[in-house]
DNA sequence: CGTCTCGTTGAGAGTTTTCAATGTAAGTGG
DNA sequence: CCACTTACATTGAAAACTCTCAACGAGACG
């Protein structure tokens, strides 16, 4: 379970034999079935997820009870609610498993006190959540300034596993358009072709 | 000029007088004018710039040479093209001030030092990319799911200065929308009253 | 003044959504 | 294994929202 987080940490920075003896206690490992709740919109979010296999999906609901996903988290991805999270607050993201999955969760005081007792974390932290702003940037560039149809071929250009793995109505959703639309603008790629 | 940027850090994580006397060395201070750019699409973004007084805005140019606004930038905040100074790319963001502003500049070699040298600085730039990742997930959820309106109230009612310091096209700008658009809103919204 | 920037308003066009119907594939219980 | 339900995708027509284009007015600044 932990060779995955070892993988993506290591990407970013060096661990020494003693922090991979001292990392896996700090988390607990569970399991969704498809379908499982991680997150419950209204609940406090206790725990940032690591998905070490699977695939999960967060999104609010609006007053139409429509889902809006803000996040797919596949293999080496983070998902909660980080709000709720850091704050104590409310979640207003709801998490839940599109595959069978496997996370590593870990809690509050664990966070904190990984982040003090593992310098190689805090560096981890820092460099993931770099990176992580530099896509939110230009996912907020890209929801501002592109049409539907832009927004539909930027997103498999940058992740072409994506349509083989989430149904189309659910990529619609990430991209804040409707299935319809995007059926349309698939069609019309066809047709040009 | 480090007054404004100590008040920062220390409401996130501890700086002991040590890091205070050193932490200025790693930092270049720069003046800008009125309209000045700080970095220019197209260019390599060499630093960081903390904005100790003033306000700028960095934003993207379209095919038909249109602005679109990412960030405002004002006394507290960050602001970079980050990805272009991450991985040594071309800036797709422009930056410039809207008011006459003080920033402290910080290149790579030496924002790279300091993340070693100064744990304590580790630490605060893990906890700013934390809060911003917050800001920013809500920013496209809201740029994903409202409405025109709703964007328009929710800015200003996030930011109630912002109106104050920022003229409506380019709030517009940053919301994605047209200047025509957030004047018609700010008209239903007097007209209903 | 004259110019430039900024905001407002109107009319028409364009894009995306909504609503409704249909088709198809896939899963489930009998 | 079939019948039935559910989930997902497609298509059409009309409605809604936002933009574009154009004109006008007000204020700031040199």
């Amino acid at each position: 379970m932990f060779t995955e987080l070892f993988r993506h940490i290591e990407e970013k920075t060096a661990l020494t034999e003693a922090d991979k003896r001292g990392i896996p206690n700090f988390f607990v490992p569970k399991r969704l079935r498809k379908k499982q709740f991680l997150l419950q919109e209204g609940e406090y979010c206790r725990s940032l997820a690591f998905v070490a296999r699977g695939l999960l999906k967060s999104y609010t609901l609006d007053g139409g009870g429509q889902e809006h996903i803000s996040l797919f988290a596949w293999e080496g991805w983070w998902v909660s609610d980080f709000k709720s999270f850091l704050f104590d607050e409310k979640a207003i993201l709801s998490i839940d498993a599109l595959e069978q999955s496997e996370v590593l969760l870990i809690d509050r005081p664990n966070y904190e006190r990984l982040l003090v007792e593992v310098p190689a974390m805090e560096r981890y932290f820092r460099i993931l959540y770099q990176n992580s702003l530099v896509t939110k940037d230009r996912r907020l560039i890209v929801s501002n300034t592109y049409s539907a149809r832009e927004k539909y071929v930027q997103l498999i250009t940058t992740y072409p596993q994506i349509a083989q793995r989430v149904p189309q109505h659910l990529l619609a959703s990430f991209l804040g358009l409707t299935p319809e639309t995007v059926s349309r603008i698939k069609k019309d790629i066809r047709e040009e072709a």
